[in-house]
DNA sequence: GCGCTTGTATGGTGATCAGTCTATATATAG
DNA sequence: CTATATATAGACTGATCACCATACAAGCGC
């Protein structure tokens, strides 16, 4: 891949990370440049429609890495519940390495701007709505039919939820607990 | 009380509401003080440490606000399992009527400002702890003593992660998510 | 080497930001 | 009624915002 086009995903990989860490708009998009090493003129070059087109694209992007992440973190579960702890420490492990800064790109970005942004909002819903998707196929693959939609929706909550709590704590144990609350509904 | 100190509060109440919408960040000052109906020469008078210090108190009194409401949730519940239900549904309702755009003014300024800010770090951290505290002594009261702490911070992960999805979906359904998954964690 | 395409530099625009300052208005106590 | 304290008006400051415009640089095909 050449170099050039690197430099619009090192923009989005900039935006992502300011988003997790201090929201959408708090993150200048001089601030998103200069961390993300790109030359400065370059930016409406790739984002012609500026600042809200970046933010689309950087939510929809991470949304779907998330997704496959999700999607990922049951490879090899035996059960349902089994699955769930391993995305649930896997998000934990990776948010305690990042200091408890980073975190989710989308929900930042969602909270300040559904429903007031079109743009924005349809990106994180559109977001929020493959994940639930994803979880309630992989839950259907474990036999839970009935309450697919349900774990899905929980095991989302869960983290969302974790991730907050997560971040005044810093502490994992909220991720323990919110994949035990998803373990929970299985009973 | 004299019309004057309730310039302050309106300040305050002003600011809540827009934290909620928008967040932090993008409540602007002069949107704070036009949308709160207060004279403009009166903002650095009543928080002459500024916008910090605005939302500081912000955080800290609807934070107590809401710890109460939690409380009051629990009102008459034979059960803790009907206070988590009537809590949750409490809110759920609230942020229906407000047409999905209410929120928690805490958790906006909690992910856009922990742990730069150690003002408002600070604020958001005491009110969280408050929270499950007070949920804590609650599920105690209710004879679950040995699960009092993990009821309490799985009640928070639910009732903040269900926000997040609904308002994506517009529906009140994922606080009966969290409050099943809550009550499921009683089996 | 030239022409065209893609990418970048940099100064600038108009608007808005948080906060300051000074003058004035209002309320209150004596 | 006066002095003092409290509250407010509004102009202003320096900084920053998102974005634009124009010129130039680099890459590439012929």
């Amino acid at each position: 891949m050449p170099e050039k086009s690197n430099h619009r995903l090192k923009l989005i990989r900039s935006a992502s990370k300011l988003f997790q860490h201090q929201g959408y708009s708090a993150s200048g998009v001089s601030q998103i440049i200069s961390e993300s090493g790109t030359p400065r003129g370059s930016f409406y070059y790739y984002f012609p429609e500026g600042k809200e087109q970046l933010a689309d694209e950087t939510v929809r992007l991470t949304g779907e890495e998330i997704r496959t992440m999700l999607e990922g973190g049951f490879a090899g579960a035996k059960t349902f519940a089994d699955g769930v702890d391993q995305v649930a420490s896997m998000i934990a492990d990776w948010f305690e390495k990042s200091g408890w800064q980073a975190g989710c790109p989308i929900t930042t970005v969602h909270l300040e701007k559904t429903p007031q942004n079109t743009v924005l909002t349809k990106a994180s819903q559109h977001v929020f709505t493959s994940w639930v998707e994803t979880v309630q196929k992989i839950a259907r693959q474990y036999g839970h039919d009935k309450q697919s939609s349900e774990l899905a929706q929980a095991l989302i909550i869960g983290l969302e939820g974790a991730w907050v709590l997560s971040r005044a704590s810093k502490s994992k144990a909220p991720f323990y607990v919110a994949a035990k609350m998803v373990k929970m509904l299985l009973k």
